[in-house]
DNA sequence: GTGTCGAGTATACGAATGTTTACTAGCCGG
DNA sequence: CCGGCTAGTAAACATTCGTATACTCGACAC
């Protein structure tokens, strides 16, 4: 008896294995890379678990594969300067409220026990987030502006997870502008 | 042959109850909850490890007791209510740069994976940390308020384990300070 | 048809974890 | 001095994890 949607699928090396990173990068984005196992990520792809080992090296490997993929939160960054800190203000209350499309900094969170894990994702953080938001910022010290918006982001994150999510009123979005104006002067 | 420290050390329950405690609280604020095991901490505290399990219940219990302990962090909200912002600032750089008394906030956000340890985890943060802030400010919404500067030191905990500990300079400091402003306005 | 290559599978392995259990030995009251 | 309570110990247990390995079976070339 196999599972109903495994029944005769065509055997695909590169859909089994889009497959598999659509599932990582859900579990991961949820859970955290210590939090999710291989069998579990395995078992939402509808796969075998040793196919994350054949085709991406380790779990590791899958985990560095589902960072390349995401796409940075440039997208954020871009257009009028000014409109930056509502923009950013948004975006983290979103992520605060549903975060519908789960990016790289739900991920970031959570991961850090090997070493190994700690490195791709500092490696990351610095070349997708904090660099790119550097390069936009005008005046002194823009790195050291940009890790302070980024602690933020990051620390929204974890709140959510801890609090649960939570509805953002229109103050709460006003008040985040603030701060990210304040951060980012 | 026994380890030197524990040669010829007299049986006392509370002592040794005392020895598996601070060691457990050490050990669960540099690498969080799930990154220490049972047999680190009753390493630590040389004592055996099933030490853990009668005195503290289990590993939970051992966490839940260490949080109990831990002092609040109330006396950065103690004194004049117009330096909190600095205070809290300083509190913030300081940890950000080596965070020597180990408090509950760097605990608690890496320990996340098992729902109970999350509630437990929830609960402190709540009681210990947001409500005192909370009470401390005038205005509207203070909870949200609260939770805003929470979130800053949480993401500044974060921050510091992902990309190493840093040395604050006096403008991250003015910085944070303004942040910290910001976000109790 | 049939042989071969590779996608997919089942299972096992070794390590690490929290917890339990059966045991040992030190101290204290009598 | 000695018997029993108990702090402390050693070993094992059951699970879970990531990974490795030996296998099956379907599709395409010839």
């Amino acid at each position: 008896m196999r599972t109903a949607t495994a029944e005769s699928r065509p055997r695909d090396r590169e859909a089994t294995r889009r497959r598999l990173l659509r599932a990582a990068r859900e579990l991961f984005a949820e859970h955290g890379y210590e939090g999710v196992t291989v069998r579990m990520i395995a078992a939402a792809a509808d796969a075998n678990l040793a196919l994350v080992a054949r085709y991406f090296g380790s779990k590791a490997g899958l985990f560095a594969e589902v960072l390349k993929d995401e796409p940075s939160v440039r997208q954020v960054f871009e257009g009028d300067p000014a409109g930056l800190p509502r923009r950013l203000a948004e975006y983290a209350a979103l992520r605060m409220h549903s975060d519908p499309e789960s990016p790289i900094l739900r991920s970031l969170e959570r991961s850090a026990g090997d070493p190994e894990i700690q490195a791709i994702v500092r490696d990351r953080l610095r070349n997708a987030v904090i660099e790119p938001l550097a390069a936009l910022l005008p005046g002194p010290d823009p790195q050291a502006r940009a890790r302070l918006v980024t602690t933020v982001f990051i620390g929204i994150g974890t709140m959510r997870r801890l609090l649960g999510p939570e509805v953002p009123t229109e103050a709460d979005v006003d008040r985040l502008t603030a701060v990210f104006e304040q951060a980012l002067r």
